[in-house]
DNA sequence: TTATATACATAAATTTCTTATGTATATAAA
DNA sequence: TTTATATACATAAGAAATTTATGTATATAA
């Protein structure tokens, strides 16, 4: 039931950029959650592939973080910098030429 | 004006497949100008891409080949086996479900 | 004679992701 | 009570796909 998720390689990034957008503040494991219920299910966010990502867009200026605590557990908060809410314009843009392009090269109709 | 080729990971083996589903033969360097053409030269595949994955999908079963000369240089012809036309179908239902997943995470609506 | 196009191929390096492992708290089930 | 599951973070080792670079060879246009 799962889909292919070597399909989701390399939008990881624009996925989460895009989840910060429409959420003002997430932490890793929400992002997770998120991913899960959206899909229904059917694209499990890896941890090995999450929190590296995270930490990359963090480290590129692109995500702020905020420590809590939370019910005796660490919670760390994500949110986009001025930088991030720039280049996640970029990315979805990106992503919807892919969109198209695949679209293009499989013959795929739009789904109506 | 180019694509991002990293959002493309994954999908190489989808696009030939179908490619040949839709054209009996083709050789190598001819793919290559395909998805050039079909993008209008946004996405170029590479050959230290394109040729990795004609040998596996040929050690796989799903591809066949047939070489000529043609005005004196080598070409090497693919043709998807009878293994290749079933697995062309389940690479593009992924790829459809792949689509509706990413656009549904990425709160796209489809193009019309 | 130089660059470009055609046509194949592979090796090294890079990137991304999976799998596995680790720490720690809380709670439900057996 | 101890086992499993959920919450919450993190990283290391390995696998896989791709980019970049390089190589061979012929034909043609500049």
């Amino acid at each position: 039931m799962a889909v292919n998720n070597e399909l989701f390689k390399g939008t990881l990034q624009t996925i989460i950029l895009n989840l910060l957008s429409e959420n003002e503040r997430m932490y890793g494991y929400e992002i997770t959650q998120k991913v899960k219920s959206i899909t229904q299910g059917e694209l499990l966010l890896k941890e090995g592939a999450l929190y590296p990502a995270l930490h990359k867009l963090e480290a590129e200026g692109l995500l702020e973080t905020t420590t809590e605590v939370v019910e005796n557990r660490l919670r760390k908060y994500y949110s986009l910098s001025n930088d991030g809410e720039k280049e996640v314009v970029n990315k979805l843009r990106e992503a919807k030429d892919f969109i198209a392009q695949l679209q293009l090269l499989l013959n795929l109709k739009p789904s109506f």
